[in-house]
RNA sequence: GGAUAUAUAGCUCAGUCGGUUAGAGCGUUCGCCUGAUAAGCGAGAGGUCGCAAGUUCAAUUCUUGCUAUAUCCA
């Protein structure tokens, strides 16, 4: 006996049972051990996920291709590591944390205590590690979750200053100074990883048009204009592009200013020409600029210099340089040699010698600044100015720019190193290899120094004398090591406890401390490709996994993330791929296709939807998806998955299971050989068996998205053509019990659908793991067949002598008559109900033809129909005409350019002529005019006549005889009947197998006469022991209908018998 | 300004290694079956496959240019 179904199973409750089931049983360690001893590998290396707030319904995508990939090969037996990553380092853990604590600044952290506030961190990382991993076992995420690694770990750490020393070996590692974007509010340079996501917001700013006037001329300035004001202080020259025009304009007053010709428009009507000029006319000009009073600004010379960036698309073509303080700024004051005025600290106030501006933010300054170029009268205008700007993309803090000294792995001696090892790695999609390449062409050498508290400690140490070192080891620092080690001993390699260790330098002699930074998180996460395979303790173990057979991550960031620090890494390291393969998905969207936002209130939670949707649904939608594009996930999506492809596979087994237990059905008696089943069985073990074949193809291309649409078609003829077709076999009288006759098609029937069912819950297991648990469980494990779990189960495999194309082509052809049958019923208004003499059919190929007759019972059945007849072209004439129907793709290759010349030959012979001659053809060719004709080439298409009882397509006709004879009349009232008794006894909650009596009452003599002569029929299709006419007329607890326009009353009683 | 991708029905998307009748789901109109399923099945309407040129007997498909959108870079 099975489990009876719930035809309305809550699958988020399943699910929850199935979970503890899982638990109880301990199936998770069985399934991660099952194939320790296995010869064959499948290596996975988990990009680490940040464990700093609970997960998201995009993690759950990626999480879900991790486990279908890792599930699938361990159900083929490959022995894997299942381990999975979190990151933990860097400054989006420490910005939370502030969050908490309700800090305003860095200065607050050291008043707080670096080790407090470090340990803090810690200790969030920990707390999420621990969310995101309930959260991954409720989506059936099965990893080795006592196994995960941190980033944030010694081992990971000390990992990253073994790569950093190899770096510094090859010269790699250099302080530079730059300008970079710096948040003011973190007191931090951010790299351009971090710059270019979130980075940009759009903002409205005052912009300044500023006059430079020039020294050697009086009454004549230069015109400039600027968005970020407090540059100004810093100026020290002015570029223009020489190859532009520019102009000298007279003002109202008299006086003079040069601006491009092109921006004239903009920047007056009122403006008079005097002379036009080329830019390069004007370099070399100096002039006083418009904070030449700063203590700064002393002895500092300002002059006009050529930059080919200067464009006409905003501003004057004239403008203002502040080398330390812009990035295009720094490149071009160094290559013409402009002073460097660096006008502000790590909090973004001016420094000392700044007059007034000094102690003060940049953000405080703007009014008076703009106030003293006023009094000075060399303010021109200002403009509300809307652009994109970079934002902090943690604390949403506006960016500026400023000189610093930072920490870089140059990139120039690695660039084509890199290059060649991500031409290795299979990308998927396919531009992932382009977009990488062109990330890898414009990348400038990596910034990895961040003057941060929590993160990886840069093993950097830097003497007064100029000299500096890089350590690799936990074991070299402490030979190195002259004071301090003691105390450092004990605590992880972070701040502040490393910071106690002293070295001597190799150079002076004297005492070197690290350097403060710490290190660019990316760093740890690249990295894990070494630490987590045990690189330095075990090489052994480290070659049997690295590299890996594929990693998967969301493309849109990773190319210059997660991906980049990775290849670059192996790259120094070993000179080799990491991964064989990097499998990219897209990006998670709401239900409408928009970002999702915490604020715009549109994000969903993993744990909300698990709950609502249920995770199955939830994992099918990701898997079904096509991963290069964006997923929009809602609810009113999830529902249509369910209902479309899960509610249909459940109504199949619910079916089943309804039905084996009626009748008894037994798995574990022996079943009848494939050759002796039914061809409609046989089919459908086809079908399932090119399915299987299909899915692992898929799996191992990574197509999870065509894996799973194969499976979404199988259900569907499955559900709509299989158990539809078989279903009478199902219903015939007889339990398989010992002693007792039973039927064979019958059994047929049963064990056919079970092997499908039993198949496809191991098919979907790494796809949808509590569905299939739930159907194996049932169908297999409780008579005690296979394994404990489906998840213990080998995954299906083809067996190429149960596919058999004849038996697809045929039911594809059944299928095409069915549906071109049932749409001329439609549109000649003959229900499926009444039956029909005869349909015929015309096949235009004759090698389809033997299938038809194959099909014949099956359709006749579908279709209401008492037979089928096939005929040929000569009798489809009689009902429709013919046109010619030239088929390109055959005499297009052999005529090429010919074509249209034969083809117009072709319709100039005469339709009727033309179809006998090739009828009656004995060659492969015909002639035509001086070419030989392949036949192959010529059909003849039918087109139908007026009010035709045809319909057809280009090769295939169906006729219908639409003749209703009086027995046929009969037939169909009598299927009426039986209809409305079913309806009946459903509403009237009978059970599938109860007898019932029918009474019934009609003053119909056609009625009458229909229920007389197939009395049999309806007693047997609902189960009638007697059909009872009441000549008292009818009673009040009967039914009205009305058939044909005849009334009838009938009444359904449990059978007397029963 | 450069790179990559995308552009197909009202919406979300398949597809076409070039072949003259381009598909699905949702939505919409109409109908139907049902002793598993109204959480089912089917039919109809709805598309000059972004625009333009080129290659070709033939272009939605290949090439180039343009336009728009997305992501990335400068």
């Amino acid at each position: 006996m099975f489990k009876p179904v719930n035809k309305s199973i809550n699958f988020p409750d399943m699910e929850k049972d199935i979970l503890e089931w899982w638990e109880k049983h301990g199936i998770v360690k069985k399934y991660l051990n099952k194939n320790q001893n296995s010869s064959k590998r499948y290596s996975f290396i988990d990009g680490p996920i940040t464990a700093n707030n609970p997960m998201g319904v995009h993690h759950a995508w990626g999480r879900t291709y991790k486990d279908l990939f890792q599930r699938y090969y361990a159900m083929k037996g490959y022995d894997q590591r299942f381990q999975n990553g979190f990151d933990g380092q860097g400054l989006w853990i420490e910005v939370e944390v502030e969050k908490e604590l309700q800090f305003k600044s860095k200065k607050d952290i050291e008043v707080f205590g670096v080790d407090k506030f470090v340990n803090l961190c810690k200790q969030r990382v920990m707390k999420f590690a621990d969310i995101q991993s309930q959260q991954s076992i409720r989506l059936g995420y099965w990893m080795n979750w006592d196994n995960s690694y941190h980033t944030m770990s010694d081992e990971n750490n000390y990992m990253i200053w073994q790569f950093l020393k190899k770096c510094f070996e090859r010269g790699l590692i250099y302080e530079g100074t730059d300008v970079m974007p710096w948040c003011p509010r973190c007191g931090t340079g951010l790299s351009e990883h971090e710059i270019a996501t979130e980075g940009y917001k759009d903002i409205v700013h005052d912009s300044l048009f500023v006059l430079f006037p020039l020294k050697s001329v009086p009454n004549e300035s230069l015109l400039i204009w600027t968005t970020t004001p407090w540059t100004l202080t810093a100026n020290t020259g002015v570029a223009v592009n020489p190859e532009i025009d520019y102009v000298k304009a007279k003002l109202e007053n008299g006086n003079m200013v040069y601006v491009a010709k092109e921006r004239l428009k903009h920047i007056g009507s009122d403006l008079e020409v005097v002379t036009e000029l080329k830019g390069s006319e004007l370099i070399g000009l100096t002039y006083d600029g418009p904070f030449d009073f700063l203590p700064s600004q002393q002895k500092v010379e300002r002059k006009v210099v050529p930059s080919d960036t200067v464009t006409t698309e905003e501003g004057t073509g004239l403008v203002h340089m502040a080398p330390a303080a812009g990035k295009e700024d720094f490149i071009i004051g160094k290559a013409e040699g402009l002073a460097i005025i660096s006008p502000i600290d790590d909090q973004g106030k001016f420094l000392a010698n700044f007059g007034s501006f000094s102690g003060r933010t940049v953000f405080e300054v703007k009014e008076d600044i703009i106030n003293s170029l006023q009094e000075r009268e060399i303010l021109f205008r200002v403009e509300k100015y809307k652009h994109r700007y970079p934002v902090c993309w943690r604390c949403d803090t506006e960016l500026v720019f400023r000189l610093v000294d930072e920490w870089f792995i140059s990139m120039d001696g690695l660039r084509s190193e890199i290059a060649t090892v991500v031409k290795q790695v299979n990308w998927i999609p396919e531009f992932g290899l382009q977009r990488e390449l062109d990330w890898l062409k414009n990348m400038s050498d990596w910034m990895i120094s961040k003057k941060r508290y929590w993160g990886l400690a840069l093993p950097i140490y830097k003497c007064s004398c100029g000299h500096f070192d890089v350590i690799g080891s936990k074991e070299e620092l402490k030979e190195r090591a002259v004071e301090g080690f003691e105390e450092f001993e004990g605590n992880s390699p972070h701040k502040p406890w490393i910071d106690k260790v002293v070295i001597e330098c190799q150079s002076c002699g004297g005492k070197v401390k690290r350097i403060l930074d710490v290190g660019n998180p990316w760093l740890d996460a690249g990295i894990v490709a070494f630490s987590t395979l045990e690189y330095n303790k075990n090489k052994n173990y480290w070659k049997k996994w690295y590299p890996a057979d594929m990693i998967t991550e969301s493309f849109p960031g990773q190319f210059r993330n997660w991906f980049y620090s990775f290849l670059t890494m192996s790259t120094v390291l070993e000179s080799s791929i990491p991964t064989k393969a990097i499998f990219g998905y897209a990006l998670v969207r709401d239900e409408k296709g928009n970002e999702m936002h915490k604020s715009k209130g549109n994000a969903v939670w993993f744990d909300d939807a698990a709950e609502e949707m249920g995770v199955d649904v939830m994992r099918w939608l990701y898997t079904r998806q096509n991963p290069s594009s964006n997923l929009n996930f809602g609810y009113g999506i999830g529902d249509e998955i369910r209902r479309r492809h899960i509610i249909p596979l459940w109504n199949v087994y619910s079916f089943f299971v309804t039905y084996a237990n009626i009748d008894s059905f037994n798995p574990t008696d022996e079943f009848i050989p494939f050759s002796d089943i039914s061809d409609h069985d046989k089919w459908i073990i086809s079908e399932l068996n090119i399915l299987i074949r299909d899915v692992s193809i898929a799996l191992e291309h990574f197509q999870p998205d065509v894996a799973s649409h194969r499976v979404e078609d199988f259900l569907e003829i499955l559900s709509n053509w299989y158990v539809r077709r078989s279903r009478r076999r199902f219903w015939k009288s007889g339990e398989f019990k010992p002693g007792q006759e039973f039927d064979s098609e019958k059994l047929m029937a049963y064990q056919t659908l079970y092997t499908c069912l039993v198949s496809l819950s191991k098919l979907i297991a790494p796809f949808m793991p509590f569905l299939a648990e739930e159907i194996y469980q049932n169908l297999a494990n409780s008579f005690g067949l296979g394994c404990e779990s489906v998840h213990l189960e080998g995954y299906p495999q083809t067996d190429e002598n149960l596919i058999l194309s004849d038996l697809s082509k045929a039911n594809t052809l059944a299928l095409r008559v069915c549906s071109l049958a049932r749409s001329l019923r439609t549109s000649m208004g003959v229900g499926i109900r009444q039956p029909l003499s005869q349909l015929r059919v015309w096949i235009d190929k004759n090698e389809e033809k033997p299938f038809l007759l194959k099909m014949e019972k099956l359709i006749c059945d579908e279709l209401n129909i008492k037979e089928l007849k096939s005929i040929n072209k000569k009798e489809l004439s009689e009902y429709v005409d013919f046109q010619l129907d030239v088929d390109y793709s055959v005499l297009g290759p052999i005529f090429g350019a010919k074509l249209n010349k034969v083809v117009s030959h072709l319709n100039k012979m005469q339709l009727e002529k033309l179809m006998s001659i090739v009828e009656t053809s004995t060659s492969d060719c015909i002639k035509v005019d001086v070419f030989d004709v392949p036949i192959t080439g010529i059909r003849f298409q039918p087109i139908n006549k007026k009010d035709s009882i045809t319909k057809m397509e280009k090769d295939l006709a169906v006729v219908l005889d639409t003749k209703i004879t009086k027995n046929l009349e009969m037939e169909g009232i009598a299927r009426e009947i039986v209809h409305r008794v079913q309806t009946l006894r459903r509403d009237a909650e009978f059970e599938l197998t109860d007898q019932v009596n029918l009474t019934y009452f009609t003053e119909s003599p056609v009625i009458e006469g229909a229920i007389n002569a197939f009395e049999n029929h309806i007693m047997s299709e609902v189960l009638a022991t007697k059909i009872n006419k009441t000549s008292s007329g009818k009673n009040s607890k009967m039914i009205e209908y009305t058939i044909r326009g005849d009334l009838l009353f009938v009444e359904v009683l449990p059978s007397s018998n029963s």
